[in-house]
DNA sequence: TGCACTTGCCTAATACCTTTAGGCAAACAA
DNA sequence: TTGTTTGCCTAAAGGTATTAGGCAAGTGCA
């Protein structure tokens, strides 16, 4: 019988791909080895088991992210830096709903360290370098500035926002100018 | 043989507790009937199915948080009303990670219209008469705090601000005095 | 080209969890 | 006490996760 070709790299794709389409929960071992037509013990030759595999997908959404985030911030700064990145948050989100909920998924240790977390907090700190913060201030604001992406993003993902008027994009966009207003007038301890 | 005593809201209780003790994913009907010392089959006629069981957590969770929040929020205005709203959240978190992760789970139409969602945007949206917004700026303001809450408790929560200084602590205050800030000068479109 | 060896996918088996159908006995009503 | 309701049980089917061991498809070397 012919092989399937399985890599680990090309189960943790596929799994991507999967929970964007079925939601990233209904991403199984079992469902992946009937995508690839598979017996599903065939799959664990190349990954160690169900947590692994979404660990892997929640890397891969990571790296991903990160991606976009440093071509958007490229050439950027200030106010057209904090929309670019934060957009890029909010559109990967509906683009990718189910990569997005990968992101989300909580790391152990020693995956976390090995993510792309630390280019995220990077690319926050570096949007604050168009502002004028003393040092432990801009901690806070890279936390301030990761919480409302996340947050909204996540609110919004889930239907908060979508029966009410006005419509989320207004608001997105009213948030982003008092972010800004905010960064350009952090108030002293 | 002498009944359980089984009823829905026994069975919701338990869950929630037990989300708490051994993180919401955990929390099966098997393992609950574990707890009650019943077989699996006799929780089915209290509560639907599984899914049913999560989204009565859910709901409960919702509510003891709005109720927190209501007798936080009683007798306080202005930024007081800000950071005793915020910090129901925020305890409630630390305090229940099981429910809190519950509370959190996304619901379908019918039930988040039972839910107590309604009660948490009309608790963020009192907060906001300590502050001088116009309408539909007050919608947005009660998206932000919401994403702000949200997002800062669940990234702290997933351990995001464990490792590095300046502690949580702090950042948490520090974000609360520029949510203030913000909500005392909100910039005009 | 042929052989040995590695590696990939398979069969088989175990152990959970979920859900439905139908039965017996405890609690309750009269 | 006798019906009747209702609660928990047994039984069974189907899905997912995971491990152990087997056979054949590829690969490297003569």
């Amino acid at each position: 019988m012919a092989r399937a070709g399985l890599t680990t790299a090309r189960l943790v794709q596929a799994g991507a791909d999967m929970a964007d389409e079925v939601g990233f929960d209904q991403v199984t071992v079992s469902a992946l080895a009937r995508r690839f037509d598979v017996k599903v013990a065939s799959l664990y030759s190349h990954v160690k088991n169900s947590h692994d595999l979404k660990t892997g997908i929640a890397l891969l959404a990571l790296e991903e992210l990160a991606d976009r985030g440093a071509s958007a911030l490229a050439g950027r700064a200030g106010k057209d830096a904090l929309t670019a990145l934060a957009n890029v948050y909010r559109d990967y989100a509906r683009e990718h709903p189910g990569r997005y909920a990968a992101a989300q998924l909580r790391l152990d240790p020693e995956a976390a360290a090995a993510s792309a977390g630390g280019r995220h907090a990077q690319m926050t700190r570096a949007i604050l370098r168009g502002y004028d913060l003393t040092e432990p201030d801009q901690t806070h604001a890279v936390r301030l500035l990761g919480s409302v992406f996340h947050g909204y993003v996540s609110l919004e993902s889930s239907g908060g926002f979508s029966h009410s008027a006005p419509d989320s994009q207004e608001t997105w966009a009213r948030i982003l100018d008092a972010l800004d207003a905010l960064l350009r007038n952090w108030p002293a301890p």
